[in-house]
DNA sequence: ATTCGCAAATTTGTTAGACAACTTTTTAAT
DNA sequence: ATTAAAAAGTTGTCTAACAAATTTGCGAAT
């Protein structure tokens, strides 16, 4: 049974779905431009003939991108690319990232955290701030490298968001915790140092007590200092 | 014909084709913890029935769900809801946007825009520069109140944030924008001061300037004053 | 010749049934 | 009790058809 569990692990990438594979394709096309915004996609018809597959499947995939915003279908008419200025989700594409976007990632993080700690030092109830706390002695108490440690620090972060009172922080955060959160968790094993749980906690304890005392620009200050240690210890190795 | 037009223009909330109507309820049962993280949703089979449409439809309707990383499929085994810590797409559950959520977004979006423009001013090319100034320049030949000045206005927020090099930027301003688009429309066209273009081109221009200038502190300085106004003129309008 | 109205052709939305591919559960044999 | 095979259950895909809405084209009336 372990045997076998390499091989499907192996297999895995190349066993997709149809239809998420030509939604792919499609989306592909769309923010290439190679399907202009405005115009409109073949038939489904035609689109089942060029891929080689039932109109069902075309259906599935063109659903999928509608769910993303980036058609839109209208009964007896066809379905349009919408432009690209009035699209409502926000996505990433590539399930894993590669070390250059991670460091992007971490560009757009920096100035959101930094907003977040700010607002939530200003707006915390007793509450959320026993939340952030929470996240904090779970952290302290998970092993070194493990799964559940990079948990609670995603978690401490998104704790903060939501004390902003904000959803659309909370939201956001989740969001790239969850996209950061593989790779967080391979830097940390790989990492040489053996002490990045301590530095962060410590690092941590700076924020909860900025935010404690309601000093914004302390909390502001605290995270900047954390996500520029975190980056560089993620990035250095 | 007038008469049933009345009719049809009430049901029209309810004549959204059923798979999105399908996916909007399924999605919001999973963000509610209706259906747990972890946990399978009922077959294909009982949806068909529980909705009442057929398993065709069902699985345009879990197509959508996938595509927005709610839920995970696998052949012979189900459709299970994936944690919320690790999903992968942000997005606007409602497409119209309520007054408060407006100021939640606009709230989300101060930090970005400084960090934007903080960065675009350090890294700008000859080339993004322009473009920036291309979409002042249509925006100050676009009509007061009219839909192209105000795609001009995105599209000025949205070359700054190309300007950043950190396409990361660029689409979730392009997203953000999008999600903006009709409120700054009805909010422009409402309001009662006439000078809203003047003012905005004025703020604009100043931000054209620091980054110019290479001044990441005046042109995140600029782009505060910019959204501060830009902010109270939309809620106050 | 132009315009209007209506039928025909297109195109998306929905249904039904069937089989394939894969997983889980049950049963049977050792 | 363990293991292997069979059965049942579930998602993935295909085909065929009709409904509902839109677009196109044709013909008649002006």
């Amino acid at each position: 049974m372990r045997r076998e569990d390499a091989q499907v692990q192996l297999r895995a990438s190349a066993k997709t779905p149809a239809a998420e594979e030509i939604a792919r394709n499609l989306a592909a096309l769309i923010r290439d431009g190679a399907i202009a915004a405005g115009t409109k996609l073949p038939t489904e018809q035609r689109l089942s003939v060029q891929f080689g597959v039932s109109r069902t499947v075309v259906r599935e995939a063109v659903s999928r991108l509608k769910s993303d915003g980036l058609v839109e279908s209208r009964q007896g008419s066809g379905v349009s690319v919408v432009p690209a200025s009035l699209r409502r989700s926000f996505k990433l594409h590539g399930a894993i990232l590669e070390k250059q976007q991670v460091v992007e990632l971490l560009e757009l993080r920096q100035p959101l955290e930094m907003a977040s700690a700010r607002l939530a030092a200003v707006r915390h109830t007793p509450q959320e701030l026993a939340e952030i706390a929470g996240a904090q002695e779970r952290m302290k108490q998970s092993e070194d490298g493990s799964d559940g440690g990079v948990r609670a620090d995603l978690d401490f972060h998104h704790a903060i968001a939501k004390a902003t009172g904000n959803p659309f922080y909370a939201d956001f955060m989740a969001f790239l915790g969850g996209a950061l959160r593989a790779t967080i968790l391979t830097a940390r094993s790989e990492s040489k140092n053996p002490n990045i749980k301590a530095i962060t906690l410590q690092e941590h304890l700076k924020i909860i007590q900025a935010i404690e005392a309601r000093d914004p620009d302390a909390a502001g200050h605290a995270m900047l200092l954390h996500l520029q240690g975190a980056s560089q210890r993620m990035t250095a190795g």
